[in-house]
DNA sequence: TAAACACTTAAACGGTTGTTCAATTGTTGT
DNA sequence: ACAACAATTGAACAACCGTTTAAGTGTTTA
């Protein structure tokens, strides 16, 4: 199922950063790290995989790679996400 | 990240397919695990996790327990996704 | 062409997670 | 109260996945 593993590429929250890191801006791969707080290498192994799913698209400039988003479907999801977890309801409970 | 969490729920493809089978429709336990085919154990776990994530709402009526969607976010995010994969592309091209 | 920089790749380890099987709880009917 | 039905729970196991470390590309500058 495509659609689980869409889902799967932005459940881990490195990934997920990664990904959020891109939405707006245009980034190099060292600025992500850097910006994320994860080693070069991580950040190179999520963005393989974010690549090969075309969520993120990938330019070489000089001996940097720049990242931008490749999914608008995607893109508006995450602001859907982001929007509902600021504006709505904000507490903790757990069900017995 | 909470984000994260729930992206991870629906990253099961099982645990996708229950839960777009209380989209639209209010199903009971028994109903959703015929109608994944699972076993009505397997979709037990995969309820509960649901249901503390408040991404399905159970209620009980006689036997049974019926389940549905309980967060709408959830519900028009799905519905986009599973539009963009409808209507969308439908080719299938992986990158060196 | 050699050194320096930016990024990628490969192998290996540890923890998480989905699944199954068996036993248990909760609810209705006789 | 007992049997039958619906759903849940717990333990145990295999497979997957994120992370680290070290070595490897590719590109620019001296």
């Amino acid at each position: 199922m495509e659609l689980a593993e869409t889902f799967g590429l932005l459940a881990d929250p490195t990934r997920l950063s990664i990904v959020i890191a891109c939405m707006e801006v245009e980034r190099s791969a060292g600025d992500i790290a850097e910006h994320v707080g994860v080693s070069p290498s991580l950040t190179s192994h999520h963005l393989r995989l974010l690549r090969s799913a075309r969520i993120l698209r990938s330019e070489r400039r000089g001996k940097q790679m720049f990242y931008t988003m490749a999914d608008a479907c995607v893109h508006s999801v995450l602001n859907i996400m982001i929007d509902h977890l600021f504006f709505h309801d904000h507490d903790t409970v757990d069900d017995p």
